[in-house]
RNA sequence: GGUCUGUUGGUGAAGGGGUUAAACACGCGCGCCUCUCAAGCUCGUAUACACGGGUUCAAAUCCCGUACAGACUACCA
């Protein structure tokens, strides 16, 4: 195509694609060593599969010592949320991503193959769509939508294969003088490439975790450039990936499909094809099927609900990791200590068939990681997340923070802890009772012993006879035994359960009045650290409330 | 309709022709321990390799069909 016409089709131009060339040399990184990208849409909220995208480009970038860059991928302006991408940084950082390239912040970047952002890159992309028109690889379309849809209604009549291709592709045909006339009249146009490809040819394409995959040879004029002068995914896609020399292309296997359009575009256009490797998504059980997890229909699983119910960032990367390399699971139990950048990941060992998100298991990773914390952690990441989702509980733990360590630490320190929270949207309904702020005297979940003179006597003889701070937990607990002997129940459960009925009762039932009355639920953690935390003051007080 | 991909127990999954191997983890259940709970420990979870053919001395594992599921089939990504 003469290049005064081309000039008309793609005005303002001010470079040739070997000033790109040159712009974006080739990345001076050591020998195996990845480049990789995430690339979202600002199209909404991050949802759980883009991060299970960014957690695997990460660490496969990091293990090689390569790269990881964010691409924004806005070339679709109809569905751009505001802030979109503010949005995708925000969300991104809570769980600890950082990236090597790419934007900061609405206005900023870092990275010297930028912009990074699609749209500030539409000049190059039509640069390279001007080299395709010169060469007479691509042509401008003037088909409106209702002329497509005809075509479309047309072949699926014939039963013939869907798209603009071959005979189909009526605007190929078009004589520069029609495409002059046109552009008088001042019609809106595209720009597609003329395809050669022939779909009745296989295309063998190594995938680096499907391994080989033989497909269809492309033969539709995809669109390269669409009417608002922005590319298309396709194109913008082997463009960008071609100059900012991506080694790996780390997707969802919903592009597997189009796969031969991005291999056609590589070859036509000259570029070294990357690896692709294709990840099963995430999916998720709706009723009876199983599909991907979806931003509309999945609004529950943007990450930020994560982050509400106080699910930490490490075990939503623990569970992530766990899904995407299969030997994952068993490296980290035998290597509980050890930084998680130290397991090797490697692609033949990710799964093909798509992975049921398993909340279950997500919380099981994260009471693990909880158990495992310091007390004084523990604290700080409660107190953090309350400061946002629950500002009444955060300013009790503000309050008292030497009481909530404390509280935190109770069966903590050993080589078995504790696992009892999985959330910090869980802990306030834990330990509320070890604050007097939030302590109410109400629903006493009193158990087998319910008879309220004789809790009210039990109380009483064990604040005035037995209860003594200062013992150790072993004292404590034989005063509790005596007690028992005393009142009438049994102090050896084994005796007792051989001969339930020469007791009132046991010293489970016992310590279980106590417990209640101190903290009106039934289920605690170790009742004599309650009782030290507490101290005798407001034992007595609590005591004291049961008899109102 | 076409193209592509997948299908191992209640769940996530390991394994990729061969001694009755179906690992491991989560969940659930019995029990033990125990002042309750959590944790921990025993044991269990009945017929788990979609179905039908084929190749082979031998198949969950290779091949072909069928069924089912998912993705794509846009001037969306």
């Amino acid at each position: 195509m003469n290049k005064e016409l081309v000039e008309r089709l793609l005005p303002g131009l001010t470079h040739d694609i070997s000033y790109y060339e040159e712009l974006y040399p080739k990345r001076n990184l050591g020998d195996g060593a990845i480049v990789t990208r995430y690339a979202p849409s600002p199209t909404g909220f991050v949802h759980l599969g883009n991060l299970f995208m960014l957690s695997i480009a990460r660490k496969m970038a990091r293990q090689t010592n390569g790269i990881v860059y964010m691409r924004i991928e806005d070339t679709d302006q109809e569905r751009l949320v505001e802030n979109g991408i503010s949005k995708i940084i925000e969300a991104v950082k809570q769980f600890g991503f950082t990236f090597d390239e790419g934007p900061i912040n609405e206005e900023e970047e870092v990275g010297s193959y930028g912009p990074y952002i699609q749209s500030k890159r539409k000049e190059i992309y039509q640069t390279y769509a001007k080299e395709l028109l010169l060469k007479g690889l691509a042509y401008p379309d003037f088909t409106t939508k209702e002329e497509l849809d005809m075509i479309r209604s047309e072949q699926e009549k014939s039963k013939r294969r869907i798209g603009y291709y071959g005979k189909w592709a009526r605007s190929r045909f078009l004589s520069e003088e029609e495409i002059i006339k046109k552009l008088d009249e001042g019609k809106p146009y595209i720009i597609r490439l003329r395809n050669n490809g022939d779909f009745n040819n296989k295309i063998v394409v190594m995938d680096a975790i499907r391994g080989k995959l033989e497909l269809p040879e492309d033969d539709i004029d995809q669109v390269l450039i669409k009417n608002d002068g922005l590319p298309t995914y396709h194109f913008a896609h082997v463009i960008d990936d071609h100059l900012m020399h991506t080694t790996h292309v780390i997707r969802g296997d919903e592009w597997l499909s189009s796969l031969p359009i991005h291999v056609n575009l590589f070859k036509i256009l000259g570029f070294e094809l990357p690896i692709y490797a294709h990840f099963s998504p995430l999916n998720k059980k709706d009723g009876e099927t199983i599909r991907k997890l979806s931003k509309r229909k999945d609004p529950e699983l943007a990450v930020s609900y994560y982050h509400e119910m106080g699910i930490p960032s490490e075990a939503l990367m623990l569970y992530l990791a766990t899904v995407t390399n299969s030997n994952f699971e068993e490296w980290y139990l035998a290597h509980e200590n050890e930084d998680i950048d130290n397991f090797t990941m490697s692609f033949n060992k990710v799964g093909i068939s798509g992975t049921i998100f398993d909340m279950e298991k997500l919380l099981s990773i994260s009471k693990n990681i909880l158990s495992k914390i310091t007390a004084l952690e523990m604290y700080d990441k409660t107190l953090e997340w309350a400061r946002k989702y629950d500002k009444e509980f955060a300013n009790v733990l503000e309050k008292n923070q030497d009481l909530a360590v404390k509280t935190f630490n109770i069966e903590r320190n050993s080589v078995k802890p504790r696992k009892d929270f999985a959330m910090f949207s869980e802990v306030k309904q834990g330990i509320y009772y070890m604050f007097e702020e939030l302590f109410k005297n109400e629903n006493y979940e009193w158990q087998k012993i319910n008879d309220i003179n004789e809790i009210k006597n039990i109380l009483d003889v064990y604040l005035n006879k037995y209860y003594d701070e200062k013992d150790s937990e072993e004292e404590w607990f034989n005063k509790m035994k005596k007690m028992c002997d005393e009142l009438g129940y049994a102090s050896n459960m084994k005796e007792y359960k051989q001969n339930p009925e020469k007791f009132k009762g046991n010293v489970a039932d016992v310590s279980t009045v106590i417990r209640v009355a101190l903290t009106t639920k039934s289920k605690t953690p170790n009742l004599y650290d309650i009782m030290q935390i507490l101290g005798l003051e407001t034992i007595k007080k609590r005591f004291a409330l049961v008899n109102e």
